[in-house]
DNA sequence: CCACTTCGTGAGAGCGCTCTCACCGACTCG
DNA sequence: CGAGTCGGTGAGAGCGCTCTCACGAAGTGG
């Protein structure tokens, strides 16, 4: 427990704690640091001295003079609409946070929704206050990571980055195998109109999902029909109007893959709106699941991501990067399906 | 745009800005950080001379001397189940970074779910690494808080602390207004017999919603009758439990208050199970407003508070006293009904 | 028994910044 | 016109730590 301590005086410092110990602030130092070449006297009495003291080292001099930081940011470059529509995004920061804190490191946590913040950040990061960076929700091509790499500050995406640079580092989801499943799952159930709705198509996400669903399509020997394929941007009300869209295009679809379950949501909507059944006369099947996926009537089929893991995955890349442990330079997490009553 | 740098040249020190402005350390210094008394003319070199030189000032070396940390942790002393728990928790996150990036501090995320973590944030803060906490879900009496402000670490508290410690900051929502209104939304409906579902009563929100709800069926003329009252826990699970003991004991109830939205969504899929109708058999009202009070089927009544503006006013409270600028110690953020299907 | 290595240690420099203090020129005032 | 004031400035001392280097004691081999 700490001592009470009044405003007016200071912390103990390594030089307390050496004197305490009857030893030089080198030795000290080189005890707490838990270096090499110390005597087990000389490491008792240093430990005994510090704990006596409730010392704690000053982090703002130990980074002046080895050049790190010990921190790393959580940087969301992402507009605060969209960061609010990806609930598990504070599952990812859980399991980043966990690891960063292991390794005894410290978070910080930067939100750039705007091109004048993100600009703020790459200064701070150019000044060497941190030592990498977790980027999340990279969006089209935003030179962003490669800026950070560029100045020397290691970076780990969470997606595949669009821009293809193969010198990034990320880790993503298996989306397209994701989709493949829920596609496959509304074939083995007999359906032989699927309609999809996409995510957007500006993030790899969005991509990555309508591809598996039409490579599965294409191997259960369909052509794929435009028709069956609406945009949707993740969203409940994106989700409502595409599944309205595709109702009015094409009446006899008997089943729908969602790229988000907030976007099947809304499509679930539209079809009870039509006087139609989920699932009996429209299976849906989104992908995330999300919360809402089981409170939803009915309990939604989904495909679950697990973004801890993700948070968890990147943040480890990042770590080994920084210490200058090689590391495979990108990472994708397997998904599985959830059967629930929408299909 | 920062230039390209090789790992081994170091980032320009404020002695390459005041040199190449013709100018001392101190001059530049003083400019950089915005300090009176210096001339027109070296204020305009040494500006140019930073831009010139991408100049980003080294923050362990002003926090060594400054003894500020700029920085402030946004710490959540919360088990991993609740903290999922909490929809609107990024929102206060968002609210908080908000206010706390624009005063140029960083922000530091750390959870700690257990005792040992909490011990070691104590020992972390010690050290002066931290110029601020904001303290999130603070549970019981826990002594933290204390802890931190005896060793001069200011701290605002999300929610009132149940120790009543008359010292403490916090803020909070209006819970016993919240509370009330929605049972007299009930009553205003012409309900008789109105049930609710308490949350935890280790927890300030749980107590003072029970409250708010006898306030209000007290000011009505009614006796609250406590076979009326069941205990939950803020979780579906909570709410469904619940709700099957409510109309067991009581089957002729007509109307419930459920203290939060998840609890509300339990309790309706209890009063479903049991045969009745939402809302002409038994209305519903939840607390929170989280997004699945939208999605449920019907949509939920609820009571709305802003869990960011929560966290823009913890950290503006905070900055307050950081800076030792007199602050309220006490503030209630309003709370407003939000009627849909559900009652 | 002497050269050599190894190990534990301490002295001391310096990381990049802020802040105190002294100084200097220009001004005001009696 | 000398004494006092004041705005602008630079020299220099640290802040608390790490890290290099040198040194003495102890161990090792020829």
């Amino acid at each position: 427990m700490a001592q009470r301590r009044r405003p007016t005086d200071r912390p103990p410092t390594l030089e307390v704690v050496a004197a305490r110990a009857g030893v030089s602030r080198a030795t000290a130092s080189r005890v707490l640091r838990g270096a090499a070449n110390v005597s087990d006297d000389a490491r008792e009495a240093v430990l005994a001295a510090a704990r006596e003291t409730a010392y704690a080292p000053n982090r703002a001099a130990r980074s002046l003079v080895t050049r790190r930081s010990d921190s790393v940011a959580f940087l969301v470059a992402e507009s605060e609409d969209r960061l609010f529509n990806d609930p598990y995004f504070l599952a990812m920061l859980r399991g980043a946070h966990t690891q960063i804190a292991a390794a005894g490191l410290q978070l910080i946590f930067v939100i750039a929704s705007t091109p004048a913040e993100a600009e703020q950040f790459e200064h701070y990061a150019a000044g060497g206050h941190v030592d990498g960076v977790l980027l999340v929700s990279l969006h089209g091509d935003d030179g962003l990571p490669q800026t950070l790499e560029r100045m020397g500050v290691p970076t780990v995406i969470n997606g595949r980055p669009l821009s293809g640079d193969p010198s990034l580092c990320y880790v993503d989801s298996d989306n397209v195998t994701g989709a493949r499943l829920a596609t496959e799952l509304l074939l083995d159930r007999g359906a032989h109109r699927i309609a999809t709705i996409t995510g957007p198509q500006d993030m790899c996400a969005g991509q990555d999902r309508l591809a598996g669903y039409r490579a599965a399509l294409r191997a259960a020997g369909q052509t794929p029909d435009e028709r069956l394929v609406a945009a949707g941007d993740f969203t409940v009300a994106g989700g409502l109007t595409a599944m309205h869209d595709l109702l009015a295009a094409c009446p006899e679809l008997d089943a729908v893959f969602a790229a988000s379950d907030l976007t099947a949501i809304g499509a679930m909507r539209a079809i009870e709106q039509s006087g139609r059944k989920v699932p009996d006369d429209i299976a849906v099947v989104g992908f995330d699941d999300i919360r809402e996926a089981q409170v939803a009537t009915p309990a939604l089929t989904t495909v679950r991501q697990s973004l801890q893991d993700m948070g968890r995955t990147m943040a480890r890349m990042l770590l080994d990067r920084i210490d200058g442990r090689t590391t495979e330079r990108v990472r994708i997490l397997p998904v599985e399906t959830v059967r629930r009553a929408s299909a």
